[in-house]
DNA sequence: CCTCTTCCTGTCCAACTGGACAGGGAACGT
DNA sequence: ACGTTCCCTGTCCAGTTGGACAGGAAGAGG
C-alpha cells in the first residue's frame, strides 16, 4: 500500500466539500450560502474550505469546472453516439439524456445561467452555437431553414429545452411531480418534436 | 392646501425605498441585497426602511405587490384590448406588450420565478393557466388541440415567451443587444408565431 | 528514533448584517 | 403658543460572515 492510499481518506474531505458546495450553491445560490453551511454538510471544519480551495470563490471555481466539464463530456458522448443519424428524435433523446441526467448538476447549471454574470453568457453562447449546429445537421438533407426562421431557430429550440430546467423548482410544484422524471421527460420531448415539425396550431389567416 | 400635500415630499422617501428595493432585488437577488444598499440608493437612512416597511421582508412584500399587481393589470388591459379578436398575432402582440414594457419590473419578475419558492410556483401556475386559456381561445374556431399536443402546449408557449425573460442578462451579452428592444422583440415574436403555426423543420420520417 | 509533509481543527478577528430605540424637527390642529 | 403626529436620523446591538493563524495528529521517510 505505497501510494494507493497514503491516508485512508485521502481526498475524501475535499470531495465532500465539493459535493456540499455543489448542492448548496445549486439550491440556494452562491451569495445565500455560507462557508459554515458547506463545511457542516461536508462534516468538516469550515477552516478546511480555505485550506483546499483558498476561499469561497475558489470553491465555486472548482465546482464550476467540475459541473461544466461534466456537461461538456456528456455533450461530446451524446454527439458521438448519435453521430451520422441526425434525426430529430435522436437529437431529442440526446438532449434529454444530457439534461435529465443528474439533478444536482442540472440545478447547478440553472444557477449559473440565472445568476447572470459572464459565466452565464459564456455558457449560453456555447449552448446557442451547439443548438445551431444541431439544427444545421437536421436540415442538411432537406435544405436550410427559411430566412424568417433562421435567426431565432436555435434560441427557440434552446428555450424549449432550457425552460423546464430554469423553472424546475416552480414547475415541480405546479406539475405536482418531478419535471425530469423519465416518463415525463420523454412525453415532453415528444411534444417538442411534434411542435418543431408540425407547429402547434393549424394554419390560420392573419 | 388642506390635504393635498400635508408635507411637500409626502411619501417620496417611501417611494424611493420601494424603487431602490425593486431594482436591487431584481439585479442581485433578495439575499444578496442589504438594507443599507437600498437605503443608500434611495438616499435615506437605513433605519427608515424599518419605519415604512417593518423589515426587509416587509419591503419585499410591498415590491411584490407592486410588481405583480402591475403585471396583472397589464394582462387585464391587454386581454380587454384584444378581446374578441383571438388571433395569434394579437396574442403575440399582447404578450410582447406585457413583458417588454418595463425593464425593472421584468427583471424583478425573473427573480421571483427563479428564486423558486412558493411565490414562484404561484406565479407560474397563474401564467400556465393564462397561456392555456389563450390557447383555448385561439383554437375555439378550428377545434381543440390534438391529445398529444394538449398536455404540454401551454408550457411550450410559456417557455418560448419566458425564455428570453429568464435568460435576459446572459442573452443580452450573447446577442450584443437588448433582447427586449422593440425591433428585436417584434422579430422574435414573429418567429414564435411562425413556429407555432408551421413548425420549424419540414416534416420528416422518424 | 526523529523530522517532514499533509491534512485538519479550534479559535480569534474585523467587517458587516438586520434590527432596535431614543430623539429631533417640521407641519398640523387647537 | 403649544402639544400632537408624522417622518426621519444617528447610534447602538447581538449575531453572522469570510477569512487568518497557530497548532495538532498521523503517516512517510530517513
Amino acid at each position: 500500500m505505497a501510494a494507493t492510499a497514503r491516508r485512508p481518506d485521502r481526498g475524501e474531505a475535499r470531495a465532500a466539500l465539493l459535493t456540499a458546495g455543489l448542492r448548496l450553491f445549486a439550491d440556494q445560490g452562491y451569495a445565500a450560502t455560507t462557508t459554515r453551511q458547506i463545511a457542516a454538510e461536508a462534516g468538516v471544519s469550515h477552516a478546511l474550505l480555505r485550506y483546499h480551495f483558498s476561499s469561497k470563490a475558489g470553491l465555486r471555481e472548482a465546482v464550476d469546472e467540475d459541473v461544466l466539464g461534466s456537461f461538456a463530456r456528456s455533450f461530446a458522448t451524446a454527439r458521438e453516439e448519435g453521430a451520422g443519424r441526425g434525426t430529430l428524435a435522436e437529437a431529442g433523446r440526446a438532449a434529454a439524456l444530457v439534461f435529465g441526467a443528474d439533478r444536482g448538476r442540472r440545478r447547478y447549471l440553472r444557477r449559473v445561467l440565472v445568476d447572470g454574470d459572464e459565466r452565464a453568457a459564456q455558457l449560453l453562447g456555447r449552448l446557442v452555437r451547439g443548438a445551431g449546429r444541431e439544427l444545421d445537421r437536421l436540415t442538411a438533407d432537406t435544405g436550410a431553414l427559411p430566412a424568417e426562421s433562421r435567426r431565432w431557430a436555435a434560441y427557440q429550440v434552446l428555450f424549449l429545452v432550457l425552460g423546464p430546467l430554469l423553472l424546475e423548482p416552480a414547475l415541480e410544484v405546479v406539475l405536482g411531480a418531478d419535471p425530469f422524471e423519465p416518463a415525463t421527460l420523454a412525453d415532453r420531448s415528444a411534444a417538442n418534436q411534434h411542435l418543431l415539425q408540425h407547429g402547434l396550431l393549424p394554419p390560420h389567416d392573419d
